[in-house]
DNA sequence: AGCGCTACTGCAAGCGCTTGCAACAGCGTA
DNA sequence: TACGCTGTTGCAAGCGCTTGCAGTAGCGCT
């Protein structure tokens, strides 16, 4: 409602001087700037968010592409990413993108005059079509590495690494793998890491899946784990843990004396009372957090320090009573 | 980049002859019309937004404020607007409230000057305040009512009574009801509503808790509930039923035998294979989606068409065997 | 006292689009 | 043939804020 005029008259300047007053108010001599404070407070001033975008170029909304809200680990980043944006002044559009590389490209150039930054979650876009992107507004990825854009990535590999450390040193021989989302690009790499890192320890590793992710495919990949002759086993995430643990208990298999259980991507809503679940747990909010610090960095400075930076987080592994040496 | 002027000189026409193109057909003549929209074509027009925002005060944007983005029924609900929104070419802003009221009427402030309305899940505000900020911006308000406002509402009540009836029917008397989140408005109303329809039915119902709605406070739960003598439970949602089986079968008590079990608000993760719950179902993605078409309707009439419109949308109660007569 | 600076402030020109109003065809009608 | 419409189009004035540039006052200095 109230402009920068309304504020100038009831200052007694221009409104230029309350614009300067408002951004940069170095530029205005300290009792002017008193004065022009009191009456921006008494008339109630708004800076107009269309005229300022219109003239600067920037907008305060950063855009978020998400290839799946319901995911409990995207919701998570999300999150994170929301409360730090928060913290600098800026919002968070939310575009879903259900992993399609065509829509990603559409969102991207649809949104593109409208922020200030994207951050893309598990983005399936070509590299150069990301970097492209990136020469018209910052970008930064998540979940992926991408040469020559800012990506933040987290060391679950290395992670569940360290979980077949401890079961090798128990003692298991055979080790299953619940694979997560058929075709998903982590889910691909994971696989092929604890692939390697098994063989490293002579471990002999069994992949069941890959299922979606859910409770129920969780439950229905119990038959083929216990027939495996597996006496481990690792899941994608905490969901099909719950949902393969809830149907050993069913049908009267015992956790983890009969099968020692771990999982990656570990969310809140898996902790157990009792009988904590060892995992990976992955630092989702730090992800999204850290993505939009990045952003604000990049947005503030002028196209120079776009520098690209590669970051790795770590995963804290929670090692408990839920591995155990196999049955003899 | 290119802008209405580029197009105009291509085109030979003036801007003006351009936007109205653009925005009203029908008002030039067809011939102008697909001359125009070849050199628009052909040097790739894209309208500025926030110049248009600014003419205007029309942005394309929505706000959904939502009190917690990790849990699922709202991720659900957001991943309806979403739908529903781009579809219509909106885009959707998230911000997270934490249940506060003044964090709402925050933002509510800080963003009514940037988007055409507001989707408030939960919301906590003053009535008071909700209506003040729809004489600014439209707003629809989900899953509260509020006097004054187009409101929208899941009758999940009406179907745990549902429910209930059929527990009644099956011979049972003494039932648990595992509560939800503490402070929950609509925990509370969901509770009142039972205790008075246990009343009516001669149903005696115990609550546990209020908990927080997580796997293992649903399976800390089980002692209190098994203890109560009740000999079936309902409870506020599926991630805390989830829990309650998972611990009910580590203890080796049968499900459902020694205890028929339901759940309000779930999630398609919480299916099970084998033996489905049976569950109110509430239709979270429609609810959001809802939400977004009434505000498109409201944010297209200019302000008379704002009425008020409350409504409630059915639940689909599902029975399944997971009811059955108490062991007698 | 006079000069050169520095520190502030105001002016005015946009940013790119929308829109009321005026201008002007071309047409039907009397 | 002249007049009044209706249908199209262009003109120009903003929308509210930012910012380069120019002007002004006050200061320290010699």
């Amino acid at each position: 409602m109230a402009g920068l005029e309304d504020v100038a008259r009831v200052a007694g300047v221009s409104a230029s001087t309350v614009s300067r007053a408002m951004s940069r108010p170095e530029m205005v001599a300290p009792r002017t700037l008193e004065r022009v404070r009191a009456a921006a407070e008494k008339v109630g001033f708004r800076a107009n968010p269309a005229a300022r975008a219109l003239t600067t170029g920037r907008t305060g909304f950063f855009a978020m592409l998400v290839p799946d809200l319901e995911n409990p680990f995207y919701a998570a980043i999300i999150a994170g990413a929301q409360a730090v944006a928060e913290e600098h002044g800026r919002w968070l559009i939310i575009a879903v993108t259900e992993g399609a590389a065509e829509r990603e490209g559409e969102v991207l150039r649809e949104l593109r005059d409208q922020v200030d930054g994207f951050v893309l979650l598990s983005p399936v876009g070509s590299a150069r079509d990301l970097v492209a992107a990136h020469r018209r507004k910052p970008v930064v990825v998540v979940n992926r590495r991408v040469n020559g854009l800012t990506s933040l990535t987290v060391d679950t590999p290395g992670g569940l690494a360290r979980i077949f450390d401890r079961l090798a040193e128990l003692g298991h021989r055979r080790v299953a793998y619940l694979a997560g989302p058929p075709g998903s690009w982590m889910d691909r790499r994971r696989r092929d890491e604890l692939g390697e890192h098994a063989a490293r320890l002579g471990l002999d590793l069994r992949v069941v899946g890959p299922v979606y992710p859910a409770f129920a495919d969780g439950a229905a990949a119990a038959t083929e784990i216990v027939e495996s002759g597996c006496t481990a086993a690792l899941a994608f995430n905490s969901l099909l843990l719950l949902g393969l643990m809830y149907e050993l208990g069913r049908r009267g298999i015992k956790v983890p004396e009969r099968l020692s259980v771990a999982a990656a991507d570990d969310m809140a809503f898996a902790d157990l009372p009792g009988t904590p679940v060892s995992a990976v747990r992955v630092p989702a909010g730090e992800l999204g957090g850290r993505a939009v610090a990045d952003l604000v960095e990049m947005a503030g400075a002028p196209g120079a320090a776009r520098r690209p930076a590669s970051r790795k987080l770590p995963t804290e592994v929670v090692l408990t009573g839920s591995l155990v040496p196999p049955a003899r």
